[in-house]
DNA sequence: ATGTTTAATCGTATATTTGCGATATAGGAT
DNA sequence: ATCCTATATCGCAAATATACGATTAAACAT
């Protein structure tokens, strides 16, 4: 990869990519489930139900609030996270129209 | 990255950041827009349209071709690609039951 | 048979991601 | 001040992803 090519295309493009990005794996995924299933803010339970050590689970954590899918809050010595409903909202919009739209347009596939 | 902790996580979660991964490209993106708005099958057009090189946009359709989100039928030396919508369809639905049902389930976040 | 066109694959270089242990940091309690 | 707890960050190793040029393969025409 000698240059970065990211940066030739659309900016819908590059951020409806960066939010596939932060959902790409399977521990983040479980990450927002059990974010999203608790409701209140957590922090390290999540390394309890994971397989994964702390270490790697706040890497994980950080990529998702990098991302702008999740928002902490340090609260004493431990960091309070929930999903950033908003975020997910906006992608979720930008998702549905770039492929449902397009669906309903041409049903019947060549091949 | 000792072992592949990928499978230690339910097969939901698995498929659909594999779907995720899949889009997680500006590039792959791009790719699936064009097939969307031509609707009949395409093949190196996609490269004169992309700022990336011949073997760069086969790779990337080989991608998106693994991940079941498109087909391709060879013709004589060319081939021809399209949208997999049935499968784009599942994974939709995958997301959106993911994420929208819990969303209305707690809507205030804490942070 | 030879050449042309189209697309896939190979080899390679580099960048990024994933994962962990170890260490640092910071707040609370004693 | 000291200890404990919780989390972030650093440093490292290994795996993947990205991108390209060169080569191969396959279909078709001359």
């Amino acid at each position: 990869m000698a240059i970065n090519k990211k940066e030739s295309f659309t900016k819908k493009e590059q951020d409806l990519a960066e939010f596939a990005k932060a959902i790409a794996h399977p521990a983040r995924i479980a990450i927002l489930k059990v974010l999203a299933q608790r409701n209140e803010c957590i922090c390290g339970e999540i390394v309890e139900v994971l397989p994964l050590a702390q270490s790697t689970v706040s890497q994980h954590l950080k990529e998702l609030k990098n991302a702008g899918l999740i928002n902490g809050a340090v609260d004493g010595p431990r960091t309070c996270y929930c999903i950033n409903w908003k975020a997910f909202e906006k992608f979720s919009v930008e998702f549905n129209f770039l492929f449902s739209t397009l669906k309903i347009k041409n049903e019947k596939s060549c091949c």
